[in-house]
DNA sequence: CGATGAATTGACATGACTCAACAACTGTGG
DNA sequence: CCACAGTTGTTGAGTCATGTCAATTCATCG
């Protein structure tokens, strides 16, 4: 499930790189190929099957992910044993960046689609993070992204009715700039994400296929009314 | 309500900034005297009444804060007008940290008790965390802490029933260490933290009353049953 | 196919919201 | 110092949304 590169193949845009999130994203983007040599550790590329757990919370570590395609859940546990996702991490975006200053993973990071990612030694980023103030002001850049994505499903994803918690979730989900479309999960993950229970979790969904602000197109994939679900979440 | 020292004097501990976040929360820690002669910028202390507002979301600034003492609330607003708290800023605690990254501050800043803070300017901190590597690590030890801050209202304080969250809640506001009295706030405030209703916040802290979990010490201030919260929450 | 797990739907119980009345407290001006 | 208004907190009654439990259908895969 592991395939190797070491890093200067990365830089070169070798292996298959070059559509690489390490290069898009601008994570490395401010460092100059010297500054890659330095970094003798290699840089791993991982597949992973819907499922697959890529790490779990209190787990100790060293390394630092980028997402290149696919998604990610963060999940944590509360005290009575219910599962709360509190993150999605998608193509581009950084998983881990809490070994920076701590010690243990604080999510479950589990597949939600098969994806490939790209793994760094955390000790690598720090030492350049140091040196390289572009590199360093990208990782505060991150950070304040994850808080502000903290932010919304706060108070997005966990305020109000199962309708607008819902009709805001599938908001979040459409694809690219213009699309109508989105892709949804399992009706427990989706439970999971807005803190309701999987059966109203199905309930809603029915009812916005009835209503017509869900049409389904295929299985899990839908093309949205947009201006009646905004219109929902704003009444 | 703005009274001026300049940062010289803060290092030198002159004025009242020896028991200043600045010096206790390693904020500075690693400046050399040297990296302070740099900032040419004034530094403000500012004293907030509750109910102040600091800044806005949306406004522009170039300003960072540290609370020195006191407690400053964090709220964002719904497009159907309801409120939602989603951080509580307390001692030590940093300000205002995504003007480093953005344009404008994410949230509206309200004091909940008379509160002393530091303002600095902006750029002076980013000059100097290209620089100095401890504090650029402590920015990134901030960010993660408020992220981890986050994650814990979600879980915690955005699931499960009211009784469960507001257990939460008050496990979390405890004082000290040992302590197990702790300060509550509005009803309002508690409703928009745990996103119930003032009623159903004002019912659930009644029957912890009843039921013995609480015992009303004064106005607004409890000893708290822990091992019977404790338990309420796992249940 | 049959078997397994996911999704849906129904019936019912209940927790939280809504609306409303009232009590407690705060500050103001006479 | 009291009367008053304004604010905040408490409590009750009724409604509605969501959770719970159970039955059924659907989808997937060996």
């Amino acid at each position: 499930m592991a395939k190797r590169v070491t890093i200067t193949q990365a830089w070169n845009g070798n292996a298959d790189c070059l559509n690489c999130s390490l290069r898009s994203s601008a994570l490395f983007n401010g460092l100059t190929e010297k500054d890659f040599e330095l970094i003798h550790d290699p840089v791993e590329q991982l597949n992973l099957k819907p499922g697959d757990v890529l790490y779990r919370m209190g787990e100790a570590g060293h390394h630092l992910f980028t997402v290149r395609s696919g998604l990610i859940k963060l999940v944590q546990y509360l005290p009575d044993g219910t599962q709360r996702i509190v993150r999605l991490v998608k193509s581009t975006d950084v998983l881990g960046l809490e070994m920076m200053v701590g010690e243990q993973y604080e999510h479950e990071a589990i597949a939600l689609r098969p994806t490939e990612l790209c793994r760094y030694p955390m000790e690598a980023v720090t030492r350049l993070s140091q040196h390289n103030a572009v590199l360093h002001k990208d990782l505060m850049a991150r950070w304040q992204k994850a808080l502000t994505e903290a932010d919304i499903w706060l108070t997005k994803l966990s305020t109000g009715s199962a309708k607008k918690r819902m009709a805001n979730m599938l908001l979040r989900l459409i694809d690219g700039e213009d699309s109508t479309e989105c892709y949804i999960y399992s009706r427990e993950d989706i439970g999971s994400m807005l803190s309701i229970t999987v059966e109203t979790a199905s309930r809603t969904i029915s009812e916005f296929k009835r209503t017509g602000l869900l049409k389904e197109i295929s299985h899990n994939h839908f093309d949205l009314d947009v201006a009646g679900l905004e219109a929902l979440i704003a009444s």
